[in-house]
DNA sequence: CGTTATGTTGACAGTCACTTCCACGTCCGG
DNA sequence: CCGGACGTGGAAGTGACTGTCAACATAACG
């Protein structure tokens, strides 16, 4: 889940003391979440269990559902990022995979945390279930760097927009899959086939 | 948007009733959500517009979100049974795809429906203004549906799951793309196009 | 060191999607 | 014509959020 605070320092106190929070938050509603079930697990609950009020909970917190799905979005713009960074004369779909791998292998920090993320998504409503890499606007900015290196313009081709799509849609399967498994392969290497599967080798013969 | 009733006839007389009243709140709901955005419409202010009370609304739909998506996942189980229509020595990706482009092709029946839906779309919150063919559930059983067909597991295989996903990944790109552009091509086109670009045209050289 | 901007907090009230329950009417078969 | 199934409206409740406000801590400044 790696929340990604390198040190206690650099950082204004006051912004310490917040992602503190934020991070006793996410982890107290993880395991309420892991232990009754999603949707028997109020916001207000995990508000009084972190020891503080309703209002306080909400300022922290964008909503409940974040509180589950978050941890597949934390690393959002990264891939983005990541996918800048790829060398502009690489494959695409090449890139593509690097940037989603590269987040990947990353992701699994902290088997404890893991586990608890993995009872409370089961828990979850079927329409919550689905693990999503990359928010609405991250996955149309994607497109949009897609489409640059392919040259073309976002509204005049459907490449970009496929090969993304229907990559994301592949690793979120490989994620799927390995929560519901019992995570006998890695993910990393879960990840890297259904990549693999979904720009080579869809052509069944 | 194909409401499947043939003709006032062979039904119970009350389940037509029921139909009628469901067809006329989806009626009001997508003129409402595509005149004044959809979450400064609520259910109460359907219900009253369609002259029944707000516990007769909830009677009769299941959320104010079907309302707007359903449209989309009406065909859902029609997909599925598709694919089991195909013949068995079919290749499979040109079987998913024969499945949903047949239901693709008797999509649009009625252009200014489809322009309100339209409308109705673009004024919804990012996150539910991803069209979704398919609910967990009917994507699982074609998953599974899938797999018999390749002969695999579908706890022991990615193929199955992977060639699913992405291929309804591509499509619901091709649907966006269609809502968002001002519909040059048709739908069936883009689909079409859609399709062939996830499980042949991916790997870009 | 004191005073003033700044940020954080809890309490409270409100909105809205949705649920549950209950009492009343209407329609249908007997 | 009657009794029960079904459909309805009304009212009360739950739970996720949102906004406002006054009290309070902290940080920044002179």
């Amino acid at each position: 889940m790696s929340t990604t605070d390198p040190e206690p320092s650099a950082l204004p106190l006051r912004e310490r003391q917040r992602l503190a929070l934020r991070a006793d938050i996410q982890q107290v509603a993880l395991q309420l979440f892991a232990d009754q079930g999603y949707d028997h697990v109020t916001t207000e609950a995990i508000a009084e269990e972190v020891g503080i009020s309703p209002s306080t909970f909400f300022r922290h917190v964008p909503s409940k559902e974040h509180l589950l799905l978050g941890a597949t979005q934390r690393g959002r713009a990264q891939i983005v990022a990541n996918f800048h960074a790829r060398p502009h004369d690489e494959d695409v779909a090449a890139s593509i995979a690097a940037a989603i791998l590269a987040r990947t292998s990353q992701f699994v920090d902290d088997d404890e945390t893991m586990e608890l993320w993995r009872r409370a998504m089961v828990s979850a409503p079927a329409d919550l279930r689905r693990a999503t890499l990359l928010s609405r606007e991250d996955c149309d900015s994607l497109v949009a760097a897609v489409a640059d290196r392919l040259g073309v313009e976002v509204g005049a081709d459907l490449r970009a927009g496929v090969l993304v799509r229907a990559s994301l849609a592949a690793v979120e399967y490989a994620y799927e899959w390995w929560l519901a498994d019992d995570r006998t392969e890695s993910l990393h290497v879960l990840t890297e086939r259904a990549l693999d599967l979904a720009t080579h080798g869809l052509a069944t013969s």
